[in-house]
DNA sequence: AGCAGTTAGTTTGTACCTCGCACAAACTTA
DNA sequence: TAAGTTTGTGCGAGGTACAAACTAACTGCT
């Protein structure tokens, strides 16, 4: 038997393959799964479930993981030994009879993550231990027009500070930048607000200062990490990030995971459009929705309707003063999370993940603003039966979560906590 | 040492997991891999790397897959015992000198593939070899506003007629239908031009006649797979396929899976909004992308610009006028892939996935029409330094398509292909 | 107090999978 | 004809998960 090589019934313009390299180790697309690796991957999966649903016992382990007690038993054992992992006294089961569970949970003695906030002006950074908690904050300013190699002394500045606090070496730094990012590559490509950064390798950099690994990632993608971690979006295999202010950005956690695109793309909502032809945006396009939703409109529209001070209008300013009778508030904010509930819209009309965690100024609003997106949300989408959509708001200090999310960037990256 | 049950740092009002119980054999988020899954996944990968990359010897598999080659010998050889894959002839090697290797592909022989195409008051059933081949293509028609049982009867009488023609029982029946589908469940939930489909158990009812596996999923899913398999997304890792006519819908292959929301949902972009307070659509909403880039815009524009025959305006039909000179066809033409291209545009600034697959009306434009789509989408979408965005069409009959990708989604369900 | 019943965690042996090594087979080149 | 190269296949080693059987610890009933 003879055959063609390549089979006549395979059509269509595109060349097969080569294009895309993809970031397997090997140059092919395809990747079978080694017995060895295999061993990292369910040690990652524990862990993952131990940061799901926070201290569980073996057994609880192997119940969720659908495995016999006596593989977790085998994960975690030396890890236990490594010190990563402590066993807690033994809690009043909720079943009754027999031995009491000992629940598992990372050590507060291990070591810890650092993690970097760069936002448009300051840098932000503190250690997280696997735990969650959050430990030698320091913050500091920078130019953002000025000179690289003055950012870059800032920052080594500020991160040493925090660093040198760790009572042993963290696994790693992780940073979250706003902007645009290259995260395979490291470098950040843009930050419209803070031309200084445009093109830096921080990964490289800080690599290089403080020899420990390092990686990058852009601001909503921190927060949609923090939120899986500590957040509304713990346990969830399906959930996204949506972050308003000045800018609107969004990050998806999909199938258990983050979703990154080529090179860490994907999530730029704000320039989706919902209005062909609308009002000029800061891209050059028209119509975009942060030419809507965003912060510069809330204002504009609050100077045009004279509000006091229309500068500093947010979205918790808004609901204060609906809240205390302002008619004219309470039409602005529902005008304002209507805007907004479009852009949620069109991601569940396209990815249908039922689960979105707001951030930045509507999270502001608090639960108020979340209910009134999550009624625009449903009488704008075309819902299918019995589905339901989630609308909450991270309440949580906005940097706290995009730490955390920092650190846990880290961890993904190091542990091979997904396949 | 005492843990917390449920650490004081973990915030946010929603509550912890327990919600989405999650598609997962148990109850359980997270998911180890087990020793007996690993062989399965390995066997279904090498599989994938056939379909992906057309006949290849033991030995290039090894290199593609990045394993040792006796791996590769240990999971094909009982695949040849089993008739399912066959070793080529010794093949003339591209390098010189050495043992000349034996590709080895599937057995034309092997069992082939139900495969259904359901569309409002047409349904097409045919049989798909793993090597891609059609054969036995049956059509009948329906009522779209009939009896549900003589549905079910036509639909029975087609597919028996094609399924007898084949040698071997199937390996089963993949149905790709118009309208919103419930995959989990194997339903037919709605579709809005054949009411007599509402709320159908078609997979139960396919499964009881036939007693064969039956899937059932959206037309859009069906075409990607399609392209996946034999189109323009061969071997591509992320894609996404786009159907236009009187409706619009799409899918997404993301980091080389198949995109299904819960109960297979997702894709519905006809209805993401591109026009706040838009044009009325059919589902109730505003400004839905439907209402500017499907048919119905089309043909209405065309009746207001006075072109002859307007309800018989197509793409193709726009293409071949422009060509043959006319400045109002050109025009028309150049409005219509533009108001496509924002749905593609809102998608990539969503997911980034750089290379969009067309069927349907517009990929009866041909080559004009997607050049014409893809200089908008450049046009309109923030680009990231480098990033290239190829937009093809797959010229190939639609049914053909449709048709083999109905015959994919079985092999994905059933041999843990990851189609 | 004692025993049955239940749950947690461990020990031991088994089955399975991938890998590296060695080797035969088959072809090219000089 | 000999050397070199590549393909494909046994075989043992190493690692992983699983099942069965065991010990530990606690509850509840008699």
């Amino acid at each position: 038997m003879k055959f063609e090589s390549q089979p006549s019934y395979s059509l269509g313009q595109r060349s097969p393959a080569s294009r895309e390299v993809a970031a397997g180790e090997n140059g092919g697309n395809v990747t079978l799964v080694s017995q060895s690796a295999l061993g990292a991957i369910n040690r990652g999966r524990v862990l993952q479930a131990l940061y799901d649903n926070g201290p569980k016992s073996r057994a609880d382990l192997a119940r969720l993981a659908g495995v016999n007690r006596t593989t977790i038993t085998g994960i975690v054992q030396p890890m236990i030994e490594d010190q990563l992992l402590v066993e807690g006294d033994a809690s009043p089961s909720d079943v009754k009879g027999g031995k009491p569970a000992r629940p598992l949970y990372f050590n507060p003695d291990a070591p810890m993550l650092g993690a970097v906030l760069l936002l448009p002006g300051t840098i932000q950074t503190c250690l997280v231990a696997l735990t969650g908690e959050i430990k030698a904050v320091a913050k500091a300013e920078f130019d953002t027009h000025g000179d690289t190699e003055a950012f870059i002394a800032v920052m080594t500045e500020t991160l040493t500070a925090t660093l040198s606090q760790a009572q042993q070496a963290p696994f790693g730094i992780g940073v979250a930048s706003a902007g645009m990012i290259d995260s395979d590559n490291g470098t950040i490509l843009t930050v419209n607000l803070a031309p200084v950064l445009t093109g830096l390798p921080l990964v490289a950099i800080l690599q290089e200062r403080f020899s420990l690994p390092v990686v990058i990632d852009h601001h909503p993608r921190a927060l949609l990490v923090g939120d899986r971690w500590f957040g509304p979006g713990r346990g969830q295999q399906n959930f996204a990030a949506v972050y308003t202010g000045e800018v609107l950005g969004g990050a998806f956690f999909i199938d258990g995971k983050v979703y990154r695109g080529l090179a860490g793309s994907g999530g730029e909502l704000g320039h989706s459009v919902v209005q062909i032809d609308g009002a000029l945006c800061n891209c050059g396009k028209h119509g975009c929705w942060e030419t809507v939703a965003a912060l510069p409109w809330l204002r504009k529209q609050a100077a045009r309707l004279s509000f006091p001070h229309p500068k500093s209008v947010t979205c918790a300013r808004l609901v204060k003063e609906a809240d205390e009778g302002s008619k004219a508030a309470e039409e602005l904010l529902d005008r304002y999370t209507r805007n907004v509930a479009f852009g949620i819209v069109n991601l569940q009309q396209t990815l249908s993940l039922n689960s979105y965690v707001l951030h930045g100024d509507v999270a502001g609003g608090g639960l108020k603003a979340a209910e009134l997106i999550r009624q625009h949300v449903e009488q704008l989408v075309v819902k299918r039966p019995g589905q339901e959509i989630s609308i909450t708001v991270n309440g949580i200090g906005e940097g706290h979560t995009a730490l955390r999310g920092a650190a846990g960037l880290v961890l993904s990256s190091h542990l091979k906590l997904v396949i």
